[in-house]
DNA sequence: AGTGGTCGCTAAACTGATTTAGCAGAGCAT
DNA sequence: ATGCTCTGCTAAATCAGTTTAGCGACCACT
C-alpha cells in the first residue's frame, strides 16, 4: 500500500527551497515571511508529485491522528447501529477525520483490547456508543482524552447523546388525544427491568413518563397496560391478543417499539379488526418494518443518524456538558384515526 | 489521549540496557544474543511501567499498521451491512487488526476522498464492500496494495468473497420438491434489470438460474412468473394479488427475497388464505422479519457475517483467487407444508 | 560607521520506534 | 603473542514529517 509515495523532501528538492518552507507553505502557516513566489514553487512541486503526507510521519511529531475510535458494544444485533454510524462517519468526513471502529459485544476482555487497540493508536477522541439507550460507566483508560457517549449518560457526567424519549412519548399521547381518543388507550410494553434499571435502558422509563405526563394533563388514565418479558414481535402478539380478550375493546393502542406493533398487528389481523377503523396503533423507533406494515405504522422516530453527527460534532468542536438531547419525530401514518364511535 | 505513556527509551534506561536491546527482546526477535537475564529485565521494566509502543512510530518504520481499511458503497441503507462489518471486525481482531471505516455513497467525489484518507493512514489493505452482491470496477488508487472484494466481483479477477446464490436457488427448490410441489409453484420477484446488469445484482441471476436448474432436472415448469419493479414488501403484495386473481391457485410461492415474501404474506392475509396449508412460501436472506413473521418464514439465509470474516481472512492470510463462496443456508421454518390436496 | 530591524529562508532537533553495522571482551587454537 | 570466532550488547541511521532557533542580506536611522 502506497509503495513509492513523494515525500515532503523530494517535494521541498523540486521545489528548490527546504523542507521547513515546503511544510510550511503546504500547512498554510501564518506570519511566515516565505514570498509568494516559493508559495508558487512548492505548490506547483506538490501537485506534480502528486504529494500527500504521510500521516505516521506526522502523527508522530503533533499527536494529532485525524482518527476518532468509535468503540460501541454490539454493532450488528440493531439495524440502527448502522445509522449511528453513518451519521458519525458524515460528520468525521466533513472535518477531514476519519472512524477507526470497534465493537466490545459486553465482553471486559475485549473492552479492554479494544480500548488498548484504539488507544496504541493516538486516536484524537473516542466515541463510546451503547446500542441501546442506557446508563453506563466508561472505563477509565479513556478518559485521558476527549470523550463523547452515544446513545448512552454516564455517572461522570461525560458530555453525551441520547434520543428524547420522553418528548416521543409526550407526542405520541398528544397524537392520540388529538384525535379524541380519550378513555380506551392501552399500552403495551411495560417492563420492570427496563423501566427501573437504567444499565439496562433509558428509554423505557422516558417514553412511559412522557406518556403519563401527557394523559395526566389531560385527565385521561390508561384502559389498560401490558407487561412483555422483551419488546418482541412475539410479546405484542400475546400482548394484544390478551387485550383482546378482555370485556372493553381498546380504541387506540401504544406500543413501546415497532417490533411491539408488529406483533399488535398481527393479532388484530388475525382477530379480523382493521388498523385504524377499529383500532388505532402508534409506536416508537421507526423501525424499516413501520412503513412497511399495511397499514403503514405511525411512530416516533430514533434519530440515529443526527446523533452519530452530533456525537462527532460534540467530541471535535466541542460543546454542551449537559446531555444532548436528539428530538425524535413524530412520523403521522395510516394507523391513526379518531376512535370508532 | 495518551498524554505521557512510556516509550520504550524509558523501558530500556529502566532495565538499564539499550533501546536496541529493549525492541528486539520485546519483538521477541530471534537469532539475538541477549541473555536469559536481559530478557528478564526488559519484561519487568515494560510491565512495570505499562509499557505500550506508540504505533504511529513504528509503522513510520515498518510501513505496516495492522490497520485494515473498511470501504463499502453504503453502510446504513440495509441492515445486513451490520453483520458484514461484524465478522470482519471479529476476524481482525483475531489477527491483533483493526477496522478504519468509510463509506462512498456511490458517490465518486466521496469515494476519491474516503480512498485517499485510508492510503494516507498507511492502512495494510482494503477491503472492498458492496451492499448489494453485484459486480464492480475499483478505484485504480488501492491496487497498489492488498484488496478483497467483499459481496462483489470485478472484472480485474481480484479475490472476492460472495454468497452462493445459486446454490440458495437450488435449496430453495429443492425443499419445495421434496415436499410435493411440482405443478403450481410460483416465483416472485423477477426483474430484467438486477437479471441482467451485474453491477446492479449478481444475485438475482444466479438465484433464478439455481432455482430454474433444478426444477428443470426434475421436469417441473413454473406456474408463474411475477416481475417486480424493486424487492420491497409492497411488490411483493402486488404481486401475490395479481397471482391469486388468476384461476389456478399455487401451492407454493418462492420469494426472491424475505421483503417481497412480507408482502405476499400481507396479500394472503387480507385473501383470507393460510400459510401453510393453503400456500407454502421460501424466500431468500433471512432477514430478522422472517423470524417473527406468523409462521415464520422459511429462507435461505445470507451469511454476511462469515463473509466478512472471510474477507479478512483473504486479505491477511492470502487465499484462493477465484471468487470465494459462502454457503448459504437453508432454515427450514414454519411456511412450508405439502400442497394441499 | 555602527546599530538595529525586517525579510526570506534553512539547519538541525525532535517525535518513538526498528534496523544496520559494529565494538569489546572472552575463549580457543596456532 | 597473534589471530580467530563467538557472545552480548550498543551507537547511530532511518522512517517522514513539524518546529525551534537562527543566519545572512538589505535597509534605515543616528
Amino acid at each position: 500500500m502506497g509503495r513509492n509515495r513523494a515525500t515532503l523532501a523530494d517535494v521541498a528538492r523540486r521545489a528548490g527551497l527546504s523542507k521547513t518552507a515546503a511544510s510550511m507553505v503546504l500547512n498554510g502557516r501564518e506570519g511566515t515571511r516565505l514570498s509568494a513566489e516559493a508559495h508558487q514553487r512548492v505548490f506547483a512541486a506538490a501537485e506534480e508529485l502528486g504529494y500527500r503526507p504521510n500521516l505516521a510521519a506526522r502523527s508522530l511529531r503533533t499527536r494529532k491522528t485525524a482518527t476518532i475510535a468509535f468503540v460501541s458494544d454490539i454493532v450488528a444485533t440493531t439495524r440502527f447501529a448502522g445509522d449511528l454510524i453513518r451519521g458519525a462517519l458524515d460528520a468525521a468526513r466533513e472535518r477531514d477525520h476519519v472512524l477507526l471502529i470497534t465493537e466490545t459485544q459486553g465482553d471486559a476482555t475485549f473492552e479492554q483490547y479494544a480500548i488498548e487497540a484504539v488507544l496504541d493508536r493516538q486516536v484524537d477522541g473516542v466515541i463510546y456508543a451503547a446500542m441501546a439507550t442506557r446508563r453506563l460507566t466508561v472505563p477509565a483508560a479513556i478518559l485521558g482524552g476527549p470523550v463523547v457517549l452515544l446513545n448512552a449518560t454516564s455517572p461522570d457526567g461525560l458530555p453525551s447523546v441520547v434520543p428524547d424519549d420522553e418528548g416521543a412519548g409526550r407526542s405520541v399521547a398528544t397524537a392520540l388525544l388529538e384525535l379524541g381518543h380519550r378513555d380506551a388507550i392501552a399500552l403495551i410494553g411495560r417492563n420492570r427491568l427496563k423501566e427501573d434499571d437504567p444499565e439496562v435502558s433509558l428509554a423505557a422509563r422516558a417514553r412511559l413518563h412522557g406518556i403519563r405526563q401527557t394523559l395526566d394533563e389531560a385527565k385521561v388514565g390508561l384502559l389498560a397496560e401490558c407487561f412483555c418479558t422483551e419488546w418482541l414481535p412475539e410479546h405484542g402478539y400475546a400482548a394484544m391478543r390478551s387485550l383482546l380478550s378482555k370485556p372493553k375493546r381498546p380504541s387506540a393502542i401504544i406500543c413501546m417499539n415497532d417490533r411491539l406493533a408488529f406483533g399488535a398487528y398481527q393479532a388484530l389481523g388475525e382477530a379480523g379488526l382493521t388498523v385504524p377503523e377499529d383500532i388505532s396503533v402508534i409506536s416508537f423507533d421507526d423501525d424499516p418494518i413501520a412503513a412497511w406494515l399495511r397499514p403503514s405504522l405511525a411512530t416516533t422516530a430514533l434519530p440515529h443518524e443526527q446523533m452519530g453527527r452530533r456525537a462527532v460534532e460534540l467530541l471535535l468542536d466541542g460543546g454542551a456538558a449537559e446531555p444532548s438531547l436528539v428530538p425524535m419525530p413524530l412520523r403521522r401514518r395510516r394507523s391513526l384515526a379518531p376512535p370508532a364511535s
